[in-house]
RNA sequence: GUGAGUGUAGCUCAAGGGCAGAGCACUGGACUGUGGCUCCAGGGGUUGGGGGUUCGAAACCCCUCACUCACCCCA
């Protein structure tokens, strides 16, 4: 006996009546996306694998170390998408979808890729919904964005959640805060961890988000971000966090915040609940004016965000807001006593089925306990059966299960039954 | 990649060196073509796997695997 094949790990099989569930929250998720003018698109689940090298960053934790990467038979390099945002922005040039005149609105929704250590609230296929907003964009799209996914908290009773705010400066004042940090960093080298060390080189701003003691400590008194932001970024801030104040949306300022996906510039934001253990982020996102371009595109300013989906269903099972279980799936289970009325019982399940009742035979031993049994079981509101005498009359019995009530047909008077069943089941 | 905790029936869990058990679930019977309740019976296990200590290991030791949580990272 061989052991049988299970699931790899950190991959979930999604078992009735959860897949229902999951299905309808992603689906209330995808409302008050579309309530934003957001348009659905579907992207596919590998791309090229310099697709999210170049976007993501080739010195980030997910590029480097988490990434599903494989070579197709014509020796590409292909990746299993860990993250949205590279493809859909991939597609949206390839289509030439955007443009820097235009404002586009994109959503999508769908499973994820990372090579991590499972933990509460994280997988290694997992699912994201998301959102990017195209064009020419104002500081007051970030906010109208931002404000749609706090209506996602307030829709779904998120329990204790903080939205987190910063700004990382546009492409012309981070460069000179990167050099302002690195040049402290090497002034306290000695005092650092190895990954920021290296960091220090290859990424610096990642050095802001160490939890080391050591590494606390010298960032107690590291430069801030938002103290060398240009003027321009300086007053997008400003406008952001005015703006989000009128809305009387409550935000904490974390001037450590760096997103650990380079393409981000200007505001960048998470929205983290306590109640979620240690994986705390739900949705998190921010702008990225040069991606585009940095993607072969034309220039065009991007901001966008993405939910985790199984963190919302942690969130929302809190909160006692989960959708509700799904209607009974059967109507009608039809049970022929003897086998030569196999064939009639079967005709009688097309035909019901056909007639939009969802029907299901059980052909299983001939006692007639065990087809109540199944019928309970599928949570079935009618049993028809048909015995010896209903075959030479050409009749079925057809019980409420509910009521216990008991009515026969003639197995031709399909349509009637049809009605009888539906009524009783879309009155109760 | 690192650390800690946990692995016993389909599920939830007992037994802490001396017969592997309970509840729920499943199957059958009481009840022959009319269910749910009740009662009775039954099937289910290499105690995650491998090695060691012992007269004897589910239990103690070592290795390994898996799961869970945390670090890390992020949605």
């Amino acid at each position: 006996m061989s052991s049988p094949i299970r699931a790899p790990r950190g991959v979930k099989d999604i078992i009735p009546p959860d897949a229902i569930r999951f299905e309808k929250i992603l689906k209330e998720t995808e409302e008050i996306l579309a309530l934003g003018g957001f348009q659905k698109i579907l992207l596919p689940l590998f791309e090229s694998a310099a697709l999210f090298s170049r976007s993501i960053g080739g010195a980030t934790d997910i590029v480097e170390k988490e990434m599903y990467t494989f070579s197709d038979k014509g020796g590409d390099l292909f990746a299993l998408r860990p993250e949205g945002t590279a493809s859909l922005l991939r597609a949206a040039i390839e289509h030439r979808l955007a443009d820097p005149g235009k404002i586009v609105r994109l959503s999508y929704a769908g499973p994820m890729f990372r090579h991590e250590r499972p933990q509460a609230g994280r997988l290694r296929q997992f699912h994201q919904i998301g959102a990017e907003i195209l064009g020419p964009l104002t500081p007051s799209d970030d906010v109208d964005l931002i404000a749609l996914i706090h209506r996602m908290a307030e829709a779904f009773s998120i329990p204790s959640w903080t939205l987190l705010l910063n700004n990382m400066g546009c492409p012309a004042c981070r460069p000179v805060y990167r050099e302002t940090l690195v040049g402290y960093l090497k002034q306290h080298e000695k005092d650092l961890c190895e990954t920021c060390r290296h960091r220090t080189d290859v990424n610096p701003l990642r050095v802001l988000d160490c939890k080391t003691p050591s590494c606390q400590a010298v960032l107690e008194t590291a430069p801030k971000i938002t103290d060398s932001l240009c003027d321009r970024s300086r007053a997008h801030f400003g406008q952001v966090r005015e703006e989000l104040e009128g809305l009387g949306i409550p935000y904490t300022l974390s001037h450590r915040l760096v997103r650990g996906l380079d393409y981000y510039t200007e505001t960048t934001f998470e929205f983290v609940s306590d109640a979620l253990g240690a994986q705390s982020t739900w949705a998190a996102g921010g702008r990225y004016d040069g991606l585009c371009q940095e993607l072969g595109g034309p220039d065009i300013p991007g901001f966008g965000f993405a939910a985790g989906i199984e963190r919302l269903w942690l969130l929302r099972e809190k909160a006692g807001t989960l959708p509700v279980s799904p209607s009974p799936p059967l109507w009608l289970t039809v049970f022929p006593l003897i086998p030569e009325a196999r064939p009639s019982a079967l005709r009688l399940v097309r035909q019901m089925r056909n007639l939009s009742v969802p029907s299901a035979g059980f052909f299983g031993s001939g006692k007639i306990k065990s087809a109540f049994r199944q019928a309970e079981r599928d949570a079935s509101r009618f049993l028809a059966f048909i015995g010896e005498d209903e075959l030479a009359a050409g009749t079925v019995q057809v019980k409420n299960l509910e009521t216990g009530e008991q009515t026969s047909y003639a197995l031709k008077e399909c349509s009637r039954i049809a009605e009888d069943i539906r009524n009783a089941v879309l009155s109760a």
